[in-house]
DNA sequence: CTGAAAGCGCTAACAG
DNA sequence: CTGTTAGCGCTTTCAG
């Protein structure tokens, strides 16, 4: 399988040092064009690729990074990998994906891994469990949801969009438009997103005097959607329906026509990602959109300086989303 | 940034030499229990993790694999790599993931990059524009699409969910219900698994005496799916309509209901995929499940023997999928 | 301009 | 049972 070919057998082919074989793949030093050219011409008709692991153990430079993600499988949490992944192809880094599984005895098995990958830094978007900070001394960036252990350490970087006001906007559109006996639908608070979705939407009814209601469903699902909203709409009139995740809109949606009502004429719904399913479904769907690109590339750049060992003054970095009505 | 201790650290506060310690990392050879639980004890009060890449230089075995594909967003490659990425983590690999966006060139350069970062193994779902092999070393096993230049080389790793059959059984079940009028929409064949399940419609259709028609969109999107569709049913009758994927289904289903015909009474629609989208979309669509759990298993094995230089007899593998009626 | 040599962290004979 | 040593592929002084 190691058929292949090395800067020694390059350095004996042209008849030169290793040395200068580096000094030309580095363009580093002075070679004499001639023998820099031949050395270019060897490299080529064999197929030379040079070993980054090799260099990086001599350099400690390393052209590694991790990206630990719950779910890489959910569309949200894949399109941040994608464009990570890019972002970093393009400055020349590999991407290890790891995922938990929102299972953080698997995360501590990614990270550890990553570290004896040598990754140079990681991304992570921390799993519901995490409890308690990975011990490791790779420069990281969390992403999208804020550690629990968050308020320990104050130089923690930390990326994330604006839930709190995701969940106040998407209320407060519903109350403008008349809404109010308006319900909110999330899981139980044990990621910070969510947690704020709620905080936005309970402040929204406040605010404008109205009686909150907050149904927990018990994992995140259409089916969950369904059965909690169609059990709460037996014995209570609702005109609003906010989710903190689409897909448990869809299932409140499906609840809601069933038992007769018109979407948006006498209830109206809003779920939270912009999700593909929220473009195709019929029955409008509000949501809110969450600006992934600007997340990735906050998280890209404070990793790079992170890496780099630059002091950054900004180190908690929350973004605006966008409401999307429909 | 390198705080890492390394052997060399340990060995020194055991008061031993590396060897021993790097004895009783791999458990190698005999060790005292006394020294062992010392060094044990050492490397845990220090936090040691073992630097792999130093490991896999010296052993010239490789605990990194690289996933190559189009476009990890998608849902469809985004379960593929979740699953790779697992079966691999279990295995102790780390997994770097590549997107090429459909693009040749960036696909040449993720291999280059894979490569010299010493991967052990590539599982490759080729981009519509790869035409030629990339000349690597690496054992690489092929998914899902067949590559072009797959006639050349009777030898390469191919692993694909069986699409002719299902082009085949999602016309065939729309027959059996007296559809007459079927139209195929695909993307042009540039890629293998969309052309095949053209061919399984038209296999079909030939076999019942029916006149195909198959209708080529631009690009993979809800608005061709759409377009195509109005334009072609106002001057003609359908009563089915194959997709060879889920999206251009949607489009279509918007088209033939704007048109005021009932979707499944009047027109049939069969999709591909059982994406998200076709399990919430409120007018039935019919579907073809892919065999993604057995496809990633059986890639992932078939590298792993190709890795360890097995000798393998069945290095194409055709997997069955199944039909979702709805 | 170029080569010799040391060393990154680790394993694997080879001696004791 | 344990230590010494060479070397994986590469970069980087230090001498020529």
């Amino acid at each position: 399988m190691k058929n292949n070919v090395s800067i020694k057998d390059i350095a004996k082919m042209a008849g030169v040092s290793i040395a200068t074989v580096s000094r030309v793949i580095n363009k580093s030093g002075k070679v004499a064009k001639e023998t820099e050219e031949k050395i270019l011409q060897i490299m080529k008709e064999n197929n030379y690729v040079p070993n980054l692991l090799a260099k990086g153990m001599r350099t400690n430079k390393v052209t590694t990074i991790g990206i630990v993600i719950p779910d890489i499988s959910n569309e949200f949490f894949s399109k941040i990998a994608k464009q990570i992944q890019t972002l970093f192809f393009n400055k020349g880094y590999a991407s290890i994906i790891c995922n938990t599984s929102e299972d953080d005895k698997i995360e501590k098995q990614c990270i550890e891994m990553l570290q004896a990958q040598q990754v140079g830094g990681i991304i992570h978007i921390v799993s519901e469990k995490a409890n308690k900070e990975n011990k490791i001394l790779i420069p990281t960036v969390y992403l999208d949801r804020e550690p629990k252990f968050s308020n320990k350490r104050k130089d923690m970087a930390i990326i994330e969009s604006d839930n709190l006001s995701g969940g106040y906007i998407a209320t407060d559109a519903m109350i403008k438009k008349g809404c109010k006996n308006i319900i909110c639908l999330s899981p139980k608070d044990v990621v910070s997103t969510h947690k704020k979705r709620c905080q936005g939407y309970a402040y929204a009814m406040n605010e404008n005097g109205l009686n909150l209601k907050i149904i927990i469903v018990d994992n995140v699902s259409l089916e969950e959607g369904y059965n909690k909203t169609k059990e709460y709409i037996k014995n209570n009139k609702i005109d609003g329906i906010f989710a903190t995740t689409d897909i448990i809109a869809i299932g409140a949606i499906k609840a809601i026509k069933e038992a007769g009502f018109k979407i948006p004429e006498n209830v109206k719904v809003f779920g939270y990602d912009a999700s593909n399913m929220s473009e195709v479904i019929e029955t409008p769907l509000s949501t809110i959109v969450q600006p992934i690109e600007e997340m990735t590339l906050a998280a890209v750049e404070m990793l790079e300086k992170n890496m780099n060992g630059e002091k950054i003054k900004e180190n908690r970095l929350i973004l605006p989303v966008k409401i999307k009505e429909r």
